[in-house]
DNA sequence: AGCCAGGCTCTCG
DNA sequence: CGAGAGCATGGC
């Protein structure tokens, strides 16, 4: 029988577990069922933990009940911790931004449903480099199920009792794969050229959770110098996953979608009109466009 | 069934 | 240079 510790986070308020997993399903290796957050985390010592995270008390006193299914010691917690309050925004005071949003009566019409979903994120910079190319073009849900492919084909994993916990694949072994392995996980042969040329760079050196302190336009500029990622993916990877929030992916067409409902009377919104729109949202407008999308095509999901 | 979907690069003219 | 082709899968 495995030891099962469980540790207790405080998330700052108001915060929904599930109506942040419900927002957007959460990219593979996570899972999200019956409000249970599952996946498993590659510690910086190689150990491979699989976790599983629920909500206790509502969204005014959030907790976040943390389940470690393999034994660690004190630094390893405090690692995992600091991997789940990134991912999840625990400790993010998202406030500021809802604030913002009172000034603008469309969005203040949607911050009551909405003010305890977290900004859509992702673990870490590699795994946003990773799928933002994979969420290009194609549906999300086809970029999900290609994303689930690529996890469940190159991912380590670990089995606890019946169920088995996936980690995001190592850059090591997307640099390894060859192309008709990656292939195989059902990517386009430009995004496994793309994806294997990203993956390489990071074995040979370069840490993209470095672009967190670049300036912006230093920042776009290197993740621009990678094949495969354009101004659409550089400004999403900087966004989702190192948590640049002035940023706004502006090409995006969900968002631009969503401006066009809200502020054009569904006239075709540029990226230029997303970006003007965007003016008013000062450092929070990822945060403030994933709202606005997620109130234009998702709320039924709510 | 066919067409478009949270883009990007490469190839032409 | 600007325009156009091609791409993978899922959903309408």
């Amino acid at each position: 029988m495995v030891e099962k510790q469980k540790c207790l986070l405080k998330a700052s308020p108001p915060f929904s577990l599930d109506l942040s997993m419900r927002a957007t399903q959460p990219a593979a290796p996570a899972t999200y069922e019956n409000g249970v957050l599952a996946r498993a985390l590659r510690l910086s010592n190689g150990r491979l933990v699989p976790v599983e995270v629920r909500q206790i008390g509502d969204s005014e006193n959030p907790i976040v009940e943390v389940k470690l299914l393999a034994k660690v010691d004190g630094k390893e917690r405090r690692e995992i911790v600091k991997m789940l309050d990134r991912f999840l925004c625990l400790s993010d005071d998202l406030k500021p931004a809802h604030k913002i949003m009172q000034r603008d009566p469309v969005l203040n019409s949607i911050l009551e449903k909405l003010c305890a979903v977290r900004p859509w994120t992702s673990l870490n910079a590699y795994e946003s480099m990773i799928c933002g190319v994979l969420f290009q073009q194609i549906s999300l849900n086809a970029a999900f199920s290609i994303i689930r492919s690529l996890v469940l084909g190159l991912g380590d994993s670990v089995v606890v009792g019946d169920r088995i916990y996936y980690d995001f694949p190592r850059p090591e072994a997307l640099a390894r794969a060859s192309i008709e392995r990656l292939r195989a996980c059902r990517l386009s042969r430009n995004k496994a050229v793309y994806v294997k040329g990203i993956a390489q760079a990071i074995v040979e050196g370069f840490n993209p959770e470095q672009l967190g302190k670049m300036p912006l336009d230093e920042a776009l500029e290197v993740l621009r110098g990678f094949k495969g990622i354009g101004l659409w993916t550089a400004e999403l990877i900087l966004a989702t996953g190192l948590k640049r929030w002035e940023v706004v992916p502006a090409d995006d067409l969900g968002i631009r979608r969503a401006v066009s409902k809200f502020y054009m009377g569904g006239k075709t919104a540029s990226a230029n009109d997303v970006r003007e729109v965007a003016e008013a949202w000062g450092p929070y407008k990822w945060p403030i466009a994933y709202y606005l999308l997620v109130a234009s095509e998702r709320m039924q999901r709510l």
